[in-house]
RNA sequence: GACCCCAUCGUCUAGCGGUUAGGACACAACCCUUUCAAGGUUGAGACACGGGUUCGAUUCCCGUUGGGGUCGCCA
């Protein structure tokens, strides 16, 4: 069996959006999963709509989601003479021709074919007209002489076969009448060269392939495998296109989504393998394949996506999650955290990362560890504390004093000795315990918030608060 | 409109002729419990419709309906 090559072949004009990551994520684990290659083409042709910055932004999102690409990118702007190359081969072979067709003229034949109920809109004039009968000074563009009877079939990986009547295809456009190439020619051409052997791509393609499989034979070319997946849909069931509100990676990596999370959701939609929902990337290079690929489209779900973020985050290492979460605590502290606070907030993660579902949610969660004295309250936290709360607070100082090692079980002992002898169930100790030390009503168990804020800083938050007046601070 | 594709709980899906139609997310209840999560148990919730084929269809075929995609000298 020959080595195994696909390829993400992305436009740049604009960020790698979440349905391109999926494709590039499906072609990378075939390619991985068959021990080929996967390889990278920025499809520029379009120079007008082409930017530099939309490339870096495809990099960094493939960077950042962990598919790695073989060889450099290659530029498909770059190869032009190449195809250019080509498209005068098929011309010379017959297999294409120069059109003269104005703009207006072709306007309307598609207008002419349209109210006729036709599916091939250009009516063929130049296809067998005499060279000699060209108009003056009119640049011409050079068509593909599609067959025009009979069918053209692709035996879809996915889809399985798809069949179309030629008299539906259209003679297309390989070269514009400035004489670069357009996209239907410059992917036959490029997929050849490159040695694409499974062409992976969304399912707006799939109408195309069945004109480039016609190309491809005519330059006496081997086709490749198709797998034509179905597109991700927006929760409203519509196309989650960039111009359709669809998000970049990036947006998902700013809102503290984990890229192993977005592979593993992305994977699961249009794919599965039996009823398992949490898989390694190891474990889906060695399951991939296309009989698990499905046929129908899929809607995007933020609240799985959410659940299997928080799942990866609680997997995820202190160190790492110390390093994506303290920019975020950063910049709503408006200062960097200083090495303690950074010791700190290590110390709180394992804590912290057990209820969190984003990164942000967690850098959110953290922000009590690192104001001095009593957060402010928010409205729980402030209705806890009433004064029967305060008056607690107050009395229980001298227990935590008295705690000689500020670890969870001496801490847990004195707090419920304490409310031993006030007669009071733990809860109604810890919950004002908690709205002191923390400023609100929901934060890691207590006694994990006590010892990782350390003696002093918790007799001043506790004692702060057990005084009657403040309400607010830090 | 023409052409192409698709169709199982609200969502993602398992199923590959015979199942009490399974799992996950979300939802509800309960348990656990110092709050919130996590975890555990339970519950509600689906084969779009109509014809065939077959002893038997969620599963195979056809049609209808619904949804999506494509109709550029964009990619």
């Amino acid at each position: 069996m020959p080595e195994v090559v696909t390829r993400f072949a992305p436009s740049p004009t604009g960020f790698l959006h979440i349905g391109g990551a999926r494709t590039a994520l499906f072609n990378w684990l075939f390619a991985r999963h068959h021990e080929g290659r996967f390889l990278l083409r920025i499809e520029d042709t379009d120079r007008a709509r082409s930017t530099d910055e939309a490339v870096q932004a495809i990099l960094e999102g493939l960077r950042w989601l962990g598919l790695d690409w073989d060889g450099d990118a290659i530029s498909q702007f770059t190869r032009a003479d190449r195809h250019r190359e080509a498209a005068q081969a098929l011309v010379d072979a017959g297999h294409a021709y120069r059109c003269y067709a104005s703009p207006e003229e072709l306007a309307a034949m598609r207008e002419k074919a349209r109210t006729e109920g036709k599916t091939r809109l250009y009516d063929g004039t130049w296809r067998d007209r005499d060279p000699s009968e060209a108009p003056e000074g009119v640049a011409p563009v050079i068509r593909f002489k599609a067959p025009l009877t009979g069918t053209t079939t692709i035996d879809d990986a996915v889809q399985g076969p798809v069949t179309v009547q030629n008299e539906n295809l259209d003679d297309i456009v390989l070269l514009r009448a400035d004489g670069t190439p357009t996209y239907m020619l410059a992917v036959v051409v490029d997929d050849q060269d490159m040695g694409v052997t499974h062409v992976i791509r969304g399912d707006d393609h799939l109408n195309n392939a069945l004109r480039q499989v016609n190309l491809i034979r005519a330059l006496g070319w081997q086709e490749p495998h198709y797998a034509h997946i179905s597109l991700i849909h927006g929760p409203d069931g519509a196309k989650m296109s960039k111009r359709h509100g669809a998000l970049g990676v990036e947006a998902y990596r700013d809102m503290g989504y984990l890229p192993e999370a977005i592979r593993n959701y992305l994977l699961r939609l249009g794919w599965s393998h039996g009823d398992d929902e949490f898989i390694s990337t190891e474990q889906a290079i060695e399951w991939f394949g296309f009989e698990g690929i499905g046929k129908s489209a899929a809607r995007f779900d933020f609240a799985k996506l959410t659940n299997m973020n928080g799942h990866y985050l609680r997997q995820a290492g202190d160190t790492r999650l110390a390093v994506l979460v303290a920019p975020r605590i950063a910049k709503a502290l408006d200062r960097n955290l200083t090495d303690a606070e950074q010791a700190r907030l290590l110390a709180a993660l394992p804590d912290l990362k057990q209820r969190a579902t984003t990164l942000n949610d967690l850098a959110e969660s953290a922000l009590f560890y690192f104001s001095d004295g009593t957060p402010p309250l928010d409205d729980k936290a402030r209705a806890i504390l009433d004064d029967e709360a305060v008056a607690l607070l107050g009395r229980v100082v001298p227990a935590l004093e008295a705690v000689a090692a500020w670890e969870n079980e001496p801490l847990e002992a004195a707090v419920r000795g304490f409310a031993e002898t006030e007669g009071l169930k733990l809860g109604k100790v810890a919950q004002p315990l908690r709205a002191a030390l923390t400023g609100r009503a929901v934060s890691p168990g207590v006694f994990d918030v006590m010892r990782v804020l350390g003696r002093s800083e918790c007799l001043k938050r506790v004692g702060g608060a057990s005084r009657p007046a403040p309400s607010h601070e830090g």
